[in-house]
DNA sequence: CTGTTAGCGCCTTCAT
DNA sequence: ATGAAGGCGCTAACAG
């Protein structure tokens, strides 16, 4: 019979035959389970462990990743763990149990050496949006440190001078994107002022708005804000609506409807797809047997014009 | 091993130990896979079916699924099948194979007589959004029907008497809205007009905002249009905005930033959180052996008063 | 070309 | 309280 489902060894076509009527008639459909507990063999499982769905950046980076793992024959399972590190490594270590054939993993802030294990049962990982400390393996991201530098310096060019910038807690992303602001300030001449830069105390839109509101009631308020994160521009912009301010905003990832606000949003971004497409497709040539050194690629970043980034000062 | 390993039985607390050390010396971790081969085990594993995640109601199903799954120890394998019926059988025949404990669908048109063969291995089925023809298994719904007639009764209350519904391609929920539609005229002592009744030819925004431009450019044009997606709705906004027409919009289903629109939309709306984790505790409470007859629990829908749809006919 | 068998890792008997 | 063994369904290896 397994001869004949797999179509490997040579059978002659009335044996072929006769085991596929049965086959019909039984109803009979193998085990995949039985397959994957075989020596060499594997789940034909694939997971992304990443950040809330709701959240339209983790669901285009799903969705990229469940139609890419169907194209090869694998299933994909999402897992996700929002919290802390520690969940992360307990969903990694289940994830593990199960026998994944491969793992892409939006990594949370602080060491993944516990990865290792992972890596010393051959299990391949790819870190997509976020490297990882303590473990070497692939990695895709967005250029975030350009995105940064050209949100701000867009700014600039038209005209500002006090760009404020909030950071929102996905720290390596926001980071970066940080480190880009701060460029384009040294690229200006200009020195950063610390009372600018706001941390954002969680990664919602409300927070953003909070403390957009909270900015704009200084005395010396910013003329800009470069937002760094899809929420975090939505928040700032709902902010300056309500407050009705003529405040100018870059945000940082491309939303849907971000063109039809009153004000149309003005983004730096990549191509996330494009991001989870790599990613899920170096895993699959890792698990395919693909070997060499870890790579890393980094994807590059646009300014996407649309009116909420060029308002003047007045 | 097993029984230290799963407290079953009873062991010598010293022999216990013993084992553990072996364990943590060794790196040990029991394999899933081998467990689920075991006859009466499963995979611990729980599916769900379901279109694009990149559309955010079907992201918010994923999202609600993934949280109840891990809560219960269970993983969750998330497939796609937006092509076709046939592309849907195929993913339920490899998740079958797969041995799946559970499966949550959102079901294509057409027949699913296909899914009897897996209620006869026992694997618990429940529909979300919508049912299927051909199986009778639980299914949770929302009130389409209630909801396209609280739309289509909103506009009649506006003064409202030329209202367009732009009737999406998800068959079962949107015709249950167009439903609703046809009772709210028939209620109003009103005739449908079926030249206003327009048949989206896909489920994007851009096929309503063409279908939208094209009612707005006849001779009679309708003065409000109940658009029976989220998607709908954004195209129909979208087309209503660039023609800079008075036009009032009523939407099914919520989506982020509909407040934040230039004309902020008005929309009939459930909970689909609440109705993923109905279907999704339904799901665990069948595969924990819950017996009975299929369920089917249809939750309320709300209207929720926002702009565009109160804009009065001139 | 086909029948037979070992063994993947686990849990559940059965026998001590 | 523990050791031993069978068998879940599969495939690869072996022997005809």
């Amino acid at each position: 019979v397994s001869r004949v489902v797999n179509g490997a060894s040579a059978v002659r076509p009335a044996t072929a035959e006769r085991v596929n009527r049965a086959i019909g008639e039984l109803g009979f459909r193998p085990n995949d389970i039985a397959r994957a507990l075989r020596p060499g063999m594997t789940s034909r499982l694939i997971a992304v462990l990443l950040g809330d769905l709701t959240n339209p950046f983790y669901a285009e980076i799903a969705e990229t990743a469940v139609a890419l793992a169907r194209g090869a024959g694998y299933a994909l399972v999402v897992a996700s763990a929002d919290e802390d590190r520690d969940a992360e490594e307990r969903a990694v270590q289940q994830l593990l149990d199960r026998r994944i054939a491969g793992l892409v993993i939006v990594p949370h802030r602080g060491d993944h050496s516990f990865l290792a294990s992972l890596q010393r049962t051959d299990t391949p990982i790819v870190f997509i949006d976020r490297p990882a400390s303590g473990v070497t393996a692939d990695v895709v991201l967005l250029d975030n440190d350009q995105g940064g530098y050209l949100a701000t310096t867009h700014l600039f060019d038209h005209g500002h001078r006090r760009v404020a910038i909030l950071v929102a807690p996905s720290y390596y992303t926001t980071g970066r994107r940080r480190l880009g602001y701060r460029r384009a300030f040294r690229a200006a001449g200009l020195e950063t002022d610390p009372s600018l830069i706001v941390a954002l105390r969680d990664g919602s839109a409300d927070a953003a708005r909070a403390a957009t509101r909270e900015l704009l009631s200084r005395p010396d308020p910013p003329t800009a804000i470069f937002a760094t994160t899809n929420f975090a521009c939505e928040g700032a912009l709902r902010a300056v609506g309500e407050l009705r301010r003529r405040v100018a905003v870059v945000g940082f990832d491309d939303f849907r409807l971000a063109d039809m606000l009153p004000v149309p949003a003005t983004v730096v971004s990549g191509d996330v797809a494009e991001m989870a497409r790599r990613a899920t497709q170096l895993l699959l040539a890792r698990i395919g047997g693909v070997d060499g050194p870890p790579e890393r690629e980094v994807l590059p970043v646009a300014l996407t014009v649309r009116g909420s980034g060029e308002i003047r000062p007045r």
